[in-house]
DNA sequence: TTAGGTAGTCTCG
DNA sequence: CGAGACTACCTAA
């Protein structure tokens, strides 16, 4: 077990996602977000551990529910500088839209390829929506995976969106 | 369909 | 450091 076990994290969640990695864990320090991690629904759940680790979850909760939610909640993801301007340019993507990654590429004066780059080692994934990047033929990845159950809930994603 | 271009990051040495 | 490899890509031919 590396890293972090789940006594690290604030919370775990159930979630509506598909496939084995259904629950959520959360990750804060200093009040923000920090991390947002896809575990196995064998993990234990875990209650909020203090309030802004139980906002975070009521914000998740409500966008599970709704779909159509803004999240406000302060994140400190690790990260380099460009990535940090990858995520935050894509927090400004509305629900419901998809952006390709040559049209974030565009926007911050990058390439393609160094956005996919960075949306792949998105650390707080469905509040920053990486989801909402897809390739200009096809949909892209997710959490580092093409294809399997990643992009299953990619797909979920974009679907619970679209259905407002 | 593929070749070549792109920007950022990682891995060796 | 430096070269080379590796991407959740894109465009032109």
């Amino acid at each position: 077990m590396s890293g972090r076990d789940y006594q690290g994290y604030d919370a775990v969640i159930k979630s509506p996602l598909p496939g084995r990695d259904n629950r959520l864990a959360i990750v804060t320090q200093d009040d923000k977000l920090q991390k947002l991690l896809f575990v196995s629904h064998s993990t234990k759940l875990k209650q909020a551990k203090s309030s802004f680790a139980k906002s975070v979850v009521e914000q998740l909760e409500a966008y599970f529910s709704e779909s159509d939610i803004k999240f406000t909640l302060s994140l400190g993801p690790d990260g380099t500088e460009y990535q940090k301007r990858v995520w935050n340019r894509l927090r400004k993507c509305p629900i419901g839209k998809v952006w390709t990654y040559g049209e974030l590429a565009r926007q911050i004066h990058s390439a393609p390829r160094a956005v996919g780059n960075a949306c792949r080692r998105n650390p707080i994934p469905i509040v920053v929506p990486c989801h909402r990047v897809v390739s200009a033929n096809g949909m892209g990845g997710y959490a580092g995976q093409t294809s399997g159950m990643y992009m299953s809930i990619k797909q979920w994603l974009l679907q619970h969106e679209s259905a407002i």
